[in-house]
DNA sequence: CTGGTCTCCTGATCGC
DNA sequence: TGCGATCAGGAGACCA
């Protein structure tokens, strides 16, 4: 499931196809996944298929998905990956659970993955492919003036958190470490995966309400949030099941996971088996000996 | 405003 | 071997 340190991989990987070169042609096969302005839901929920009447004509759409563009920059904001025009075109892109991009080479016969929901010819003639089969994920065309809006409305990038920054978002609410750390607008990129994770490197229980962290346990926590998203991306992050670069290059991560999907085997610091709970409705592993409760007084 | 729950979707896995 | 039930979860909608 993409978070953080899977964006960027795929941000990487799909820079050299893109960047400088201009987009010759592009295809959309599944009109729900992109969105454009003018779409209803206050322009940026998901557009249901039921809203057919509200499609723009079909030459509109490649002009969103930036056909005859010339791509400038690949941009990258918690999870959000942004393909940037020369002419301020922006095509934003979540990835949600099982969103992946696939660059072929021209001339290398490749098989057209299932679930493929557009296409992009550059003038090399690579073919770059969004594919997502559960469609969590989607396509977004705004315009470079929204962009740093939008990102703005998220947290700070959390591979670059300040431990300050971070204890004062999180002593205003009252909710579990853990539904903190998943909301985007607190921080943004740390999902199910690196949630636990960082907690558990951080030694901090995630069921403890976050107005109640020290600041010594919050600068702990981002450090930690750093550590892990660090050290995914240098692995190419985790691969579960989906998760590759644009050549197919899967990552690597999973194999350094401490808690996530261990619930139940020994903990690598202390050898007690791993707890296993739900909460703020996702699967959590902890320790409860080494992620222990609050400490006395607070 | 806050925090909790529901919903979307497909594929893997499991029990019978 | 088949088939239904269950689970996985990012993020917006929705509600108390």
């Amino acid at each position: 499931m993409p978070e953080l340190p899977e964006v960027e991989t795929v941000r990487r990987s799909l820079e050299p196809h893109l960047v400088g070169r201009t987009i010759v042609r592009a295809v959309l096969h599944r009109r729900d996944v992109l969105v454009v302005p003018g779409d209803p839901i206050g322009g940026f929920g998901r557009q249901r298929p039921d809203s057919r009447a509200t499609r723009p004509p079909k030459q509109a759409r490649r002009a969103h998905l930036l056909e005859s563009a010339r791509i400038e920059a690949l941009g990258r904001h918690g999870k959000e990956l942004a393909i940037l025009a020369s002419d301020g075109r922006v095509l934003l892109a979540q990835l949600g659970m099982t969103g992946r991009f696939v660059a072929n080479r021209p001339g290398r016969r490749a098989r057209i993955p299932d679930h493929t929901h557009a296409t992009w010819t550059t003038d090399d003639g690579t073919r770059i492919r969004f594919v997502d089969p559960r469609r969590f994920g989607g396509l977004w065309a705004i315009h470079r003036d929204e962009l740093e809006a939008r990102w703005a409305r998220l947290g700070p990038d959390a591979l670059t958190i300040d431990p300050a920054d971070l204890h004062d978002r999180l002593k205003r609410s009252r909710r579990s470490l853990k539904a903190a750390l998943l909301d985007q607008r607190v921080l943004a990129g740390v999902g199910n995966i690196y949630a636990d994770e960082s907690c558990f490197l951080a030694h901090l229980d995630p069921h403890r309400p976050t107005n109640l962290l020290r600041p010594s346990e919050t600068r702990a926590l981002a450090e930690a949030v750093r550590r892990v998203l660090a050290s995914s991306l240098e692995r190419g992050g985790s691969t579960l099941r989906d998760h590759a670069d644009a050549a197919g290059v899967a990552g690597s991560y999973q194999a350094d996971h401490a808690v996530y999907g261990r619930g139940g085997q020994p903990c690598l610091e202390c050898g007690s088996p791993l707890d296993t709970g739900r909460l703020a409705q996702r699967a959590t592993v902890w320790c409860r000996t080494c992620q222990g409760d609050a400490p006395a007084g607070s």
